[in-house]
DNA sequence: ACTATATTTCGATATATGTCGAACATTCGA
DNA sequence: TCGAATGTTCGACATATATCGAAATATAGT
């Protein structure tokens, strides 16, 4: 069991339920909305273009958000683990970006 | 609180959270084949052109799912309660479809 | 009326999820 | 070296989810 299309239909359920969280949800959006400014689909209209281009560090994305720190970690692993996101440390700070091939993935899938 | 923006993102999420399970994907995958071929996604590939055109029953729908019928059941009350396919009696069986309107969010949401 | 088919409802149960707060880790600057 | 800033990890807890099986409901055919 378990053939090719099993694997992409678990890969796609995955983003799915990382999506499926609103506070998830505005998340990934945030980031598309400054990562890929071209893609921005129902941008927050929050901010454009952050100091570091592309990217968004964990305390901006949890700006508005009403949860507390450790819960922001934990859904930005959540959407990490799942791979629409990468991370990167920079200083004190911790560099946030959509991983291209997911959102791809994503944009295709119902096209 | 709670603004357009935040109904929209709910809805989404709502729309992400039915499709989060694999088995709930692969129904909806199956229905999106049998009611518009057109959009085939990653198409189950098991059939095409249900009897009734535009459709597939409850039944044709866990084919192959391996689960129960009371979760198939559940699993199609989910889709139908975030609003992604309907429902429709029709003698013994009960038709679903995918409901088109719910299926141009989808597609345009990352697009 | 009886029976078969198709599906739903209900109750149980095990597991997953979202959230918090406290404690820890890392990096920068004074 | 100390302290502030930025995040993460961990443990707890309440709620949600996926699944099953048994019982109920609806429709059709004999």
């Amino acid at each position: 069991m378990s053939n090719i299309r099993d694997k992409q239909i678990e890969e796609m359920a995955d983003f799915f339920k990382a999506l499926s969280n609103p506070n998830r949800l505005k998340m990934f959006l945030e980031l598309v909305a400054c990562c890929m400014p071209e893609c921005v689909p129902a941008a927050r209209g929050i901010e454009t273009k952050t100091e570091t281009e592309g990217c968004a560090c964990v305390g901006d994305l949890g700006k508005g958000l009403d949860i507390v720190p450790s819960t922001i970690s934990h859904h930005l692993k959540e959407l990490r683990r799942v791979g629409l996101i990468k991370i990167q440390r920079k200083g004190q700070k911790i560099e946030c970006r959509i991983n291209p091939e997911a959102l791809e993935l994503l944009q295709g899938y119902f096209a």
